[in-house]
RNA sequence: GGAGCGGUAGUUCAGUUGGUUAGAAUGCCUGCCUGUCACGCAGGAGGUCGCGGGUUCGAGUCCCGUCCGCUCCGCCA
């Protein structure tokens, strides 16, 4: 037998026994005959010793070589500590082991990197991504991936015991022409022709409920080829997918909002704050979230709101205010509780975070000494001014800035900076879990790309608010979906929408933002055709499970969550992929005799 | 695609206005040490300062180029 006990579960209930671990060398200690070593496996650390005045010489003989990370398998007796000698430090440290028997089951090499970062501070990330399977034995990962195990299957029990039933959908799809850029797979079969990776289960899962599968949820897995950030991991990740027949907007809300609030009370030591009275999720429009918070996913752990005072200066003499306000753009302002203290560099600093916003210019009043201080004084007056303050509810110690743009970027712009302020001001509290709705995103915005076009906002399969009535009659633009998202602590957790499940309805969402029946046709087949034999009313949301595990554990990586993550351009450093393939492979699936054709047929 | 920051011992970092033989901690090697637990003590090895070019009597340090990494913007229906 390799073991009879783990290494953190001897105490002095066991003393006297005769047991066998197995596990690493976390620490080697030679007094001078007398040796201890602290033998590590996942369940913790025990320290066993060998006295080599007393001991059989061959164990001797044996543990004189021994090094950090060897892998021993230690027969012994479990032996009392005295209490001068007991560790508190580790769970069990009453106790030790008294060796008996030592075999060496297998050696290492001396690590390339510290797995105590305790002893050499953080090791650099992509050295440990290299080498990710010793950095899998630092107990901080093993926790990651025990907790996200966890957190898994705490998901599992609760959807199933709502009857939901998890379905596989298939990894193998078809390329979808809206969105990110797909992982295409090129096919053997048929020359020419390509699967996709499915970027999230979404056709898939609205067909289950043309199916009649009523409640669907997945582990999804989800394929995008866009460039990584600190809280999106390159490629591949995983949504909580899920989807309900015969529901409205608030009925999924019911059915996410108490899983949402067991994530937080099970998995982290966050507070839960800003429930309605009846313990519900506030619900904020995306209107109201821009002009309040300056973004579409608002931290809502602290205040520090935008507040419009267009009114006000709109009779002002400064120009900049009065032109942007004619231009039906706007004013606002953003105060800072303590601002007054930063000094005129920190200032011009912040200042230009504003710009990269898109902002051309920000003032700013400071409330000091008794009295305020602002360039805006000349133009606007001591009255105007003082009529800002009261509105913007500064005080002594406060300052406020103020930012003239058209609405979208003044709102992005002062939201941009209300994040950032609040990082620099330690005003994020990671004890506290602040969740909301955002509710009403808009159905259709102006294109980014083609001047003067209309395109989908969001979700081309969100249900319009008003259905075909408002796609008919109103001014698209000004047409709400019932899409929503879940913010948590200032992340997007979640997305989800009631679906447009009827086939003329979709024609006509898609005929707004210039799509041809035809093109809806062709790259939603599978999905029109579906809708037109009896389609339910349906909708569904597909929060990310790896963001929400990142957002309750306060990991500031969202490569520390997987156990083999990919580094920022998409490598995995450990095994190499991306890799080149072998010519034959690449003439199997026609990939060279592609090429030549399409550039043939395409001259 | 763009911007910012970074690259010095196995690892984490320091390195002044350009100036002797580039340092510290930790790891590694050797020896000593019988109650340590991040053991301790003594000694030792270990560097193409990312790479290429330039300025200079002299470059880790200044300049230009380039590669790599991280973060942000674009992008992510």
């Amino acid at each position: 037998m390799l073991r009879t006990h783990t290494c953190g579960e001897l105490n002095s209930k066991n003393l006297g026994e005769k047991v066998v671990l197995s596990g690493w060398v976390n620490s080697y200690r030679d007094l001078g005959g007398l040796i201890f070593i602290d033998l590590r496996d996942k369940y913790g650390m025990t320290q066993i010793k060998f006295d080599s005045n007393i001991g059989d010489p061959k164990i001797s003989a044996i543990l004189k070589d021994v090094k950090n990370e060897w892998v021993l398998q230690a027969e012994g007796l479990i032996v009392a500590r005295d209490d001068s000698n007991k560790n508190q430090k580790i769970k069990t440290g009453e106790i030790e082991v008294e060796i008996l028997n030592i075999s060496v089951l297998n050696k290492s090499l001396s690590l390339p990197f510290e797995l105590n970062e305790d002893k050499a501070g953080e090791v650099n990330e992509a050295l440990r991504l290299k080498y990710r399977f010793l950095d899998l034995r630092r107990s901080k990962i093993q926790e990651m991936l025990k907790t996200k195990d966890e957190i898994i299957k705490h998901v599992r029990s609760y959807f199933h015991k709502l009857d939901f039933t998890e379905i596989q959908t298939p990894i193998l799809a078809n390329s979808s022409p809206e969105g990110a850029r797909d992982f295409l797979i090129p096919s053997r079969i048929y020359p020419g022709k390509f699967y996709a990776l499915p970027q999230a289960p979404q056709q898939f899962k609205q067909l289950l409920m043309v199916g009649g599968v009523d409640k669907y949820f997945q582990i999804a897995p989800c394929f995008r080829d866009e460039d990584p950030r600190m809280d999106r991991h390159y490629g591949e990740f995983y949504q909580i997918d899920m989807e309900m027949s015969f529901v409205e907007q608030d009925d999924i809300f019911k059915t996410m909002e108490p899983l949402m609030k067991e994530l937080v009370e099970k998995f982290s030591n966050k507070k839960m704050i800003g429930l309605l009275s009846d313990g519900r999720f506030q619900q904020i429009s995306w209107k109201d979230s821009m002009d309040r918070f300056g973004s579409d996913k608002p931290d809502l752990r602290f205040e520090m709101e935008l507040i419009d005072i267009s009114e006000l200066v709109a009779n002002s003499d400064f120009p900049i205010f009065t032109d942007q306000l004619k231009n039906g753009g706007f004013v606002k302002a953003l105060p800072l509780k303590g601002g007054a203290n930063l000094s005129r560099k920190e200032i011009d600093v912040i200042i230009e975070e504003a710009k990269k916003k898109g902002l051309k210019g920000l003032s700013y009043i400071v409330l000091k000494d008794g009295k305020f201080q602002s360039s805006l004084l000349k133009f606007l007056g001591e009255e105007l001014i003082s009529e800002i303050i009261k509105k913007t509810k500064v005080e002594q110690g406060d300052l406020v800035f103020i930012a003239a743009d058209e609405w979208r970027t003044v709102c992005l712009a002062l939201g941009y900076l209300r994040n950032y302020l609040a990082e620099k001001m330690s005003l994020k509290d990671n004890n506290l879990a602040a969740l909301a709705w955002i509710v009403d995103f808009p159905m259709y915005e102006y294109s980014e790309i083609e001047e003067g076009r209309i395109d989908f906002a969001h979700n081309p399969f969100s249900m319009p608010q008003g259905g075909m009535d408002s796609l008919l009659n109103k001014d698209p633009l000004s047409i709400l979906a019932n899409q929503f998202d879940l913010v948590f602590n200032g992340f997007e957790v979640s997305s989800g929408a009631i679906r447009n499940h009827n086939p003329e309805v979709m024609y006509k969402a898609f005929e707004v933002a210039g799509y041809s029946k035809e093109e809806v046709d062709q790259n939603f087949s599978a999905m029109i055709n579906a809708f037109s034999y009896g389609a339910p009313p349906h909708g569904g949301n597909a929060p990310g499970l790896d963001r929400i595990v990142m957002v309750l554990n306060d990991w500031n990586s969202i490569r520390d969550i997987y156990a083999f993550p990919k580094d920022s351009k998409g490598k995995d450093l450990m095994s190499g992929s991306p890799c080149t393939i072998k010519e034959k492979q690449l003439e199997e699936l026609n990939i060279k005799s592609i090429n030549k054709k399409i550039i043939e047929e395409n001259s």
